[in-house]
DNA sequence: GTGAAAGCGCTAACAA
DNA sequence: TTGTTAGCGCTTTCAC
């Protein structure tokens, strides 16, 4: 029945260069150079190329140009768990810049897995990606630091490069560019307000202990309070993740407890959301009995009841601006450290201190 | 200086089996075979090959050895926006589930731009990508059926897949897998469920008019109206997008133009939330003035006040079972549709209709 | 303007 | 067990 003839005829899909040359009549070269456009081609012969191209439904195999020389660069981005928003955004930013540039974007979500991270990393360094974006906090350990370092240094050597975005740098002379929003002066800035209401007792609801992000916020909130020339409370800094589910248990617990306080910052805005309910579900009005404030700024702060004070990242604006340092110059790059500002943004969620 | 020595030996990186080979004395062959792993190689060998290779810091080049035949398989996934948390949760499933399955994940976010979608379709066909899932539902016009239908002969003839998750089937024999979850049945059983708290006159808060999920979600609401003999009034019925603003916006406008209704559905969480704040501006109370319930159950539903009643949507669930499908079976695979259940989860923001 | 040939970095079939 | 030889599918000199 001719079956045999018809395999590469119709759809086509899985031909090669050679298939449509042949068709075309000409030579592989030839199809390379219409397809690639740089090149003069007779009028005539590209329309032939082109013809046997759409009948083929032909593309040329993206990796074999790759190793040929052409080829779409890529780019790639680990971060803990995208559902978060402000991971959420920080991911848009980065994708959006990339494509803008001409970047494919490699995406993974580790959990905070670390051995999933490395593991990525390393393929990253196969697929020779253009850099590698690790988006958001991570724990800060000693090892942590050596591990990441050895492997910006990996990176660095096969001309790729390393960019900590929301994360703090390795110490000098690592070949890494960071992309930083300031945590700290952030939360020092909420913290003082918050204090500047007269509260004086407020419970912290922060993230895992090692983690940079809620290190960076806590550092903030310590610091506010010695400004002021209040002693904080230890008893007050309580940890958990950056979840709101880990924000309502925390909530819970401070008032199971009975732990004293007239305010709460919490880590994040997803962890002030969890804790709004507690507070509700335990009959606190907020702010009337206690004060609520959070972090991140993300859309839905300001749908809560009471709306949420907040800090505002502009995590979109990170992601982009990852990308764009890190492709912006081709690896020689002077290792940059940039830090974005904050800013608070006062709703309805915190009142001044009512006495107790 | 003799500096020109040290090019491969320090740090390494670009290095290429072949360096490796020679560094330990070997073939590139063998280099490979011990790399591979399936391959018996002495002892001593491996040793050195493997000591070479980590001196050299040498990792293959992953486009080549897919070239090669071997190499990472790779998928890829489209959605409008990785920021809504729909689609962060459905992105989440499809990367983790794509992940453990051994694949390297391409994202891209499109801003609802059919063009984009389709440039993007065409890369992964030159990648090779094992499937390209899309993610969330689209405008579905005549054209969009048959573009979307062609790409997906395409990547059929190509030994791809093209998967539908969350978006409806393209009609009889066309090469797709589809995941999806049920939109009407969702909004039938929530709008059952306002009418039966004696509400009549209920506002709709939707997406663009021609979208698959928001379309799916109205005939929802049209159909409950009708199973319970009530007419719907045209002028209840909104288009806006997914958003939080969107929400926002529409509840204000519903609210300047006086329209009556003593409760109102959003077609998301989101647009819900939007919606509750509007309310809220205009000294509404929900649910004692108006009742509103969404869509998806997105954590947040909980957090606001009232907590919200909506619909429960599996979307992890549904972007690990679309590269499950996908994956599963090689190319020549029955043409699926998988239809997943969604359920109504009653919090506080529906309550009896309480007379006008 | 076009083709032949060399090569990208890797793996696999074939010998030895 | 290991090396040699062919490719994989493409691009790019280098000639004509």
């Amino acid at each position: 029945m001719g079956v045999g003839l018809t395999r590469k005829s119709g759809a086509g899909g899985r031909s090669t260069v050679r298939d449509v040359a042949a068709r075309a009549g000409v030579s592989a070269s030839t199809v390379s150079r219409v397809l690639g456009g740089e090149y003069p081609v007779s009028a005539a012969t590209r329309t032939r190329v082109l013809r046997a191209v759409r009948e083929l439904d032909y593309v040329a195999d993206a990796r074999a140009r790759a190793v040929a020389g052409a080829g779409t660069p890529t780019l790639a981005f680990v971060l803990e768990d995208i559902t978060g928003p402000s991971f959420a955004h920080m991911a848009y930013g980065v994708e959006r810049e990339a494509a803008r540039l001409g970047h494919l974007s490699l995406v993974c979500s580790t959990d905070g897995d670390v051995r999933r991270e490395l593991e990525f990393i390393e393929m990253m360094r196969a697929q020779r990606a253009a850099a590698v974006i690790l988006v958001g906090g991570a724990a800060d350990t000693p090892e942590y630091r050596e591990r990441t370092r050895r492997v910006a240094d990996s990176l660095a050597a096969a001309g790729s490069r390393l960019v900590l975005c929301g994360r703090p740098p390795l110490g000098p002379g690592a070949p890494v560019t960071v992309i930083e929003y300031d945590n700290e002066g952030g939360a020092y800035a909420l913290v003082a307000h918050v204090l500047a209401q007269g509260h004086r007792r407020v419970l912290f609801l922060g993230g895992k202990p090692d983690h940079t992000t809620a290190m960076g916020r806590q550092r903030g909130y310590l610091a506010a309070h010695r400004a002021r020339g209040v002693e904080p409370d230890p008893a007050l800094l309580l940890h958990g993740d950056f979840t709101r589910d880990s924000g309502h248990r925390l909530m819970r617990q401070a008032l199971a407890r009975g732990l004293e306080f007239s305010a709460v910052i919490a880590a994040t805005d997803m962890v002030a959301a969890g804790a709004l309910t507690a507070l509700h579900e335990a009959g606190l009005a907020v702010p009337g009995d206690v004060s609520l404030a959070g972090y991140d700024d993300i859309p839905f702060a300001r749908d809560l009841r009471p709306a949420l004070t907040t800090v505002h990242v502009p995590y979109e604006e990170l992601g982009r601006l990852a990308v764009r340092t890190a492709l912006g110059h081709g690896g020689e790059s002077a290792d940059e450290h940039l830090l974005l500002g904050t800013h608070v943004v006062v709703r309805d969620s915190v009142a001044a201190y009512g006495g107790h």
